[in-house]
DNA sequence: AAATAATCGAGACGGTACGTCTTGTCTTAGA
DNA sequence: TCTAAGACAAGACGTACCGTCTCGATTATTT
């Protein structure tokens, strides 16, 4: 009752016979893109992905057998493109320049949301739950795993923190991402220092 | 889809007057935490909770006017009972020791279903967001906090860099709720080590 | 969600005793008629009606045990003040005038309205049927029994006519008023002649 | 609360595409029939109809948007094959026979509730109302019509008299309907000779 | 005066219906 | 074989109303 729901489909695709068309897969994401951005997590459904990229229910189940195979799919293009991974030896200055650079992506882009939706979805099911663990994950922090591991390469920190600092470093981004705090960046330096810091505890 | 949805009232429970009804209040809360707990967040909806607890939805509305509040309720009930606060003055020990009990409590009550459910549902709404981040976090961070703040007082660690410790450590447990690995208790000795650790860097 | 409900009770007002409030009679009498003619049948709820007159609901229960007893009592109060009953010895124009003037009554009054909600109402509950029939009728169709009787003693009809045509007024000018179209009129005269006709057929 | 809700659905239906499934369609209505003439207008509920006939609620909605067009679809089935029009030159005779049977298809079908519903239901809605003046009764009175037509053809009475006449007949019909004195049959031959009575009042 | 009894407002309560929404499956018809 | 379209069962959403109930205050009558 509230929302005429856009309804536009702008062209009429019909199918290109037995391969995928790639033109409808390009409008799914475009207006799946568009919805989280526009609703974020709740308020977006599968049924008006569909009605704005005209296309059928059956089509998108098809591709993403999941809502959080979806949300892959809107974070995953693009990200690259976006975050660049710096390289300049010095950890603490890699760390805080890439955080920044994501928290800037994932504030600025439908990824952001995605993310959050997509962490959401795996609170509900398991297919969703593996898939961001397994799927997501690993590559997505590769970057940083990246980071750590050079310095331990340098002497810098020892190499049996890496995955300790990994896992601290995730967690504290995606839990300012979650609580909605991207706007914070003031605390990104001060973080990062705290996670580079060798541990000299026994 | 799956469960017969277990349709039992128990016992028949009148009204006590113009007052809330504690004994209504009690089966609500039970309902809630049976549901989340069986079921996960997807699975988990007022309608069930209402017909389990043999109470009308209008009632349980009335108390939570959002599912977040409901989380809420679910959590607080017992937190402070199964998680105790250790104070030995060791910051390292007294850290691990609170972790573990706090993923322990996690994993074996339905309060860490009901957390996973209450950051889910922040993602949706942004009332439950606020109700996380304004109402839940401060509380809830406020025993490791307290930790962190007396080891800045015993000189161990630096005053300012608290606030991002506390970041840290609540971003690393959530994390690992949130992915579903809080059986893999191994990693937080080492974990808290880094945390604890004093910062050296500029 | 659409309207605010018009809270305002004006003045507080408070039991008397243990007698009944004529105050709030009154209040609640008068809360009922604004509501069925601001809202008619649907949108006339007890609630409302208890909040309008800062009356409890538990008051209008106990003077009106069925929402028919309340409509009844809308209805009542000024029908007779209304609606004249003309005597001139000519039943056709005796018949015209009364039934226009209970169409202006039922048209610009609450009246109309409460008498389409109880009909209404009598369809769903058995004893808002029986207080129709037995409680609401009778009374109500006496003018226009009488005059027909007076007709039929001055031999304009037959006395064994009556009741058919008694049956036949009240089915017309409920019909008229249940589908909304009291506002012609001009059927009044004709209709009234057909009534007033006498019978030759065997 | 009184009653097991006969969740039943005895078989299990399922889309056949993008085109109304008519197995649906039927089972829906048998439902709807059934639930109106076991519970009567209160107690009709379109989430009970949608549990016994095993279907879902926005199927219904798509093919009634409003409860009036259920009822309508409910009295419509099988009218005519109940209730047949007499033609034998006699309109004294056809409109008795003819509004027995009416009597005889409301007492014993569950259109006679559907339609004391649809009326019912016009109270309170304007959309029920328009659909109950507008698309329900011009057919439903049409037979009358005829007879009474014919009869003025027949010079048996006067032209200008045969709308008086029909509403006089509905409302005639529907009050013994909505008062439920459907069982009084032995009014109708003295009603039906007032209306077919030719007028000569001026 | 004190005790008793009725009446009041407020509103909590268990139920239940509303009409809308979303999910994932399924079918058709067209290319 | 793939597509757009959309029907379908299931059931949750949050709001509204129903009629019953309990409270504590207020008042009139009885003792």
């Amino acid at each position: 009752m509230i929302t005429k729901p856009t309804p536009v489909p702008a062209k009429k695709r019909t199918s290109i016979g037995s391969r995928r068309n790639p033109e409808t897969e390009t409008a799914v994401l475009a207006a799946a893109r568009d919805l989280i951005s526009e609703r974020g997590y709740a308020g977006f459904s599968v049924d008006e992905v569909a009605r704005r990229a005209g296309a059928g229910k059956t089509t998108i189940y098809r591709w993403y057998p999941t809502k959080a195979d979806l949300f892959i799919a809107i974070y995953t293009t693009e990200r690259s493109t976006f975050v660049p991974v710096p390289e300049n030896g010095n950890l603490i200055d890699e760390l805080e320049q890439y955080t920044t650079s994501l928290w800037h992506f994932w504030a600025s882009h439908p990824a952001g949301a995605a993310l959050r939706g997509l962490i959401a979805e795996a609170q509900g099911t398991p297919e969703a739950l593996s898939a961001l663990r397994d799927r997501f994950l690993p590559d997505r922090t590769a970057d940083v795993r990246r980071m750590l591991s050079s310095a331990a390469a340098r002497g810098e920190l020892r190499a049996d923190e890496v995955d300790a600092k990994v896992a601290l470093w995730v967690g504290f981004s995606w839990y300012k991402l979650l609580v909605g705090e991207l706007h914070d960046e003031d605390v990104i330096r001060s973080v990062m220092m705290q996670i580079a810091e060798v541990r000299r505890n026994s």
